[in-house]
DNA sequence: TTTAAATACGAACGTTTGTTTTTTTCTGGA
DNA sequence: TCCAGAAAAAAACAAACGTTCGTATTTAAA
């Protein structure tokens, strides 16, 4: 082994400062995904993961340097939770159902202790111009692009009415299973994600073809037990 | 007029401490739809109303207090735009369209700068317990309650099935006018609550019956261009 | 017009914020 | 073992935070 092939290995060795830099990215994800990134203190971010402010800028210039960075590391997480493991998924209806049931497992597991931190994030951040919101803006039109996609390759496959337009069914689909995970943040009522698939199920239903594989089962979403005389 | 009357009279009449409050909770759900309830700091908004810091303390004891207040003055801004006007619509079929497009209209007119207020501040807090959480799920079951309660008046006229879920479809519903919203606060594209609008009528559409009156004209969302040869 | 209460101001409190600077500790190659 | 550079701590900074207080002004009833 020459001297050129170890400084290569070397070089992708990572640092020490690199490994607390992800350290702290990920307590950062973790934090920010409760109290906002705005919310979230340096001084609090230093003591949860166990050292100075000071420290802090070592490796961060500034508290937007450390945002950005800090979606950058939430963005990393999600895509190899929820959209990496689809792509062992056979192209067509099956891949958007994975999706859909991967994105909807995302929020329902609370990978963040926030819930879904780019819902919390775009949330707070949408009304404020800057470089945080349009990483945001990014960020969504990816989700939204990739759920299209498939969508779209199922049609292609012939297993989803080709008539159906792959946008609006994007839209519905992230849109049910984002509303779940809200309320669930609010309520605790895992009935909210059962709803969620059911809508969705029920949306694809009717766009099947003698080409679709069959949907797997989803059960009704419990009905609220109602009283005889009550309004 | 006699003294016990004109006492009476005077006892409605608004004193000028309570118009005072008023326009700082007018200013201060305006700057919290942007800011956040936690982000509304006392200094800022004391600045935005023209009065000082210590002034508004005069009216409320704590930040706590007024942000309980500011909850309690967008619900009512709210309530009066978008619930009250419908109990003018005939019970129904129409009145929960009626319901569903003045939510999604409230949402499109940004009546709040930073969008839907309680959609900013339930994301803000569902991480945070305290009586502001409370507060803010308590208001989100009564926006699910009257959707569904809209969808029963519905079935029991024979408007709609009589098998669907009126709970399943205020959630559905209520989920896709909010997605509408907050996509649309990202990236300013009104097409999305044509989306919306458009995916509640075909969701309501299977459901109608003969004695149904007819929903609404409904434009279909503009497909996105897709140029030959592009993934 | 007088008077008491309601209302608002402005300064100051002690914390906490983000950031910078200085000093100390640690690390890894020669 | 030594030493240069990286990494972290420690201390200090001004600015902004929520809150309190004493005083001035304004309101509304007598």
């Amino acid at each position: 082994m020459n001297q050129s092939t170890l400084t290569a290995l070397k070089d992708r060795l990572p640092s020490k400062g690199e490994l607390t830099r992800q350290a702290i990215l990920r307590v950062a994800a973790d934090l920010a995904s409760v109290e906002g990134l705005d919310g979230l203190s340096i001084g609090g971010l230093a003591q949860a993961v166990g050292m100075s402010k000071g420290g802090l800028y070592g490796h961060f210039k500034s508290k937007l340097e450390l945002q950005m960075a800090t979606i950058e590391a939430a963005r990393v997480i999600v895509k190899n939770l929820v959209f990496v493991p689809v792509g062992d998924v056979e192209p067509g209806l099956k891949r958007l159902w994975a999706l859909s049931e991967n994105y909807i497992a995302y929020n329902e597991n609370k990978i963040f202790p926030g819930g879904c931190f780019f819902g919390n994030v775009a949330s707070e951040m949408d009304g404020k111009p800057g470089p945080v919101r349009d990483k945001m803006r990014e960020i969504y039109h990816g989700v939204n692009a990739r759920f299209a996609q498939c969508a779209r390759e199922a049609q292609e496959k012939g297993e989803l009415d080709s008539e159906a337009d792959p946008e609006q069914l994007a839209f519905e689909i992230v849109g049910l299973a984002r509303e779940a995970g809200r309320i669930f943040l609010l309520d605790d009522d895992p009935n909210h994600f059962a709803r969620a698939r059911y809508a969705i199920a029920q949306r694809l239903r009717p766009l099947l073809t003698e080409k679709s594989p069959a949907l797997p089962d989803v059960p009704a979403p419990k009905r609220r037990v109602r009283v005889a005389g009550t309004t």
